[in-house]
DNA sequence: TCAAAAGTGTTCTTGATACACCCATGC
DNA sequence: GCATGGGTGTATCAAGAACACTTTTGA
């Protein structure tokens, strides 16, 4: 350890790429910037880490004063250190992605003048900063971790039908799958408990609806169970 | 962005977790620390983050003075921020982990005075700071993702026998492999280049020696294909 | 000639894939 | 009664798992 802890030190920010899934398409949430640099573009929402708060807390007040969420599930994704990634200095950035239920919180006003707003994934608009490469790299994330670990459900509501489901899996890994194949397997890993509760919405045969196991899902894997999809 | 870019800001680390294979056995590089804080025990290699230098940039610079390794596979792991990780005060840490041809580099003398040294994996002695914490999450990291990437061949020489590399894989991922089904798997895979060289180390066969094809295993994943043992 | 690791195929089992029709509802 | 999405079973195929003996070398 050779170079003094008092020497210069780089800003530490958090930011987080919100994603939400609602009608077929998965979705960014972006707040716009409501001072310079970039003011009036979009970004994700975030911004400095206190000096008295971890990480992950610093990750949740941001989220919570700029999108008002909270109790959301949050997860550390990666951390950005390129030497020009802020006009205004060194600034190094720890990125944290969320999942959130999108028809719980459809339209979310930020607390300050920004706005806030969802946007569909494949048509982000021009991001702050390095901001388009942390999406990138969440959504690459997103795309591997759904399919080894139960994070879709909690881009559902609590109670859903099972091509809710189906159809979120082929929205984040861009893939079509069979119907049937899609619910057998899902069902057999027994994490899936079925309500006596039914979702008319539509003309046609209302469907069952399910709530993913939590404390199941936990107990399986203790004995050496993997989700897989 | 609310909270001023002049507010007091945290000190920023990087730490390496090294890993090397001898001998059948996963092993970590740790230095033994010359100052205070834990003057004497072992630690990650690592130090403050310079603020012109991009955190890649650091990990490699810390590693080269520190353990005089250079050009070796670095990969980013987790950023450690919790309030009181470190005695001095406020540090967040990102750590990194680094992947090396331990028969390459036996030992490993730091430039400055710390001693260097080789810990095979379930005997570390305690270390420094949360340097527990940061190399169980490396060794998890490393563990799943040696299944789906190609990772196992930095912790080997560039010419292998396919019984190292088996052996290798049974240590990461602590499980037994059936020889012939192993071979069967890796060979179908078609990244492995058989050389005309065989390895005489004992009174038995000499063993037939390999070299991982690294551009045809880019070539191949870029038509889909998914390395995964 | 013995010990020690290298090398080699086949069978069986399991999980993945492909595929088509009836059901319940609202309009 | 028709349009819409919900719900169901079987046959085929491919990949993974289990398994034992011969070969080459040095001592």
């Amino acid at each position: 350890m050779r170079h003094s802890y008092k020497f210069p030190r780089p800003a530490l920010t958090v930011d987080c790429v919100v994603f939400g899934f609602d009608d077929a398409k998965l979705k960014i949430l972006l707040i716009q910037r409501g001072l310079e640099p970039f003011k009036g573009r979009w970004a994700l929402p975030g911004g400095f880490a206190h000096i008295d708060e971890s990480l992950d807390a610093a990750a949740r007040r941001e989220l919570q004063e700029e999108t008002s969420l909270q109790d959301v599930f949050l997860e550390q994704l990666y951390t950005f250190g390129a030497l020009d990634r802020d006009p205004r200095g060194r600034v190094v950035s720890v990125a944290y992605y969320a999942l959130v239920d999108l028809a719980g919180h459809p339209a979310i006003g930020a607390t300050d003048a920004d706005a806030a707003a969802w946007f569909p994934l494949p048509k982000l608009p021009p991001l702050a900063f390095d901001h388009g490469r942390i999406v990138a790299k969440a959504v690459e994330r997103l795309r591997a971790k759904v399919r080894y670990e139960p994070l879709g459900f909690e881009l559902l509501p609590g109670k859903f039908a099972l091509s809710q489901l189906q159809t979120l899996y082929e929205a984040v890994t861009q893939s079509s799958i069979d119907k049937r194949n899609f619910r057998k397997k899902i069902l057999a890993m027994d994490v899936l408990t079925p309500l006596n509760e039914f979702a008319a919405q539509g003309a046609h045969r209302p469907a069952q609806l399910f709530r993913f196991n939590h404390a199941k899902y936990v107990a399986l894997k203790k004995g050496g169970f993997n989700f897989e999809l």
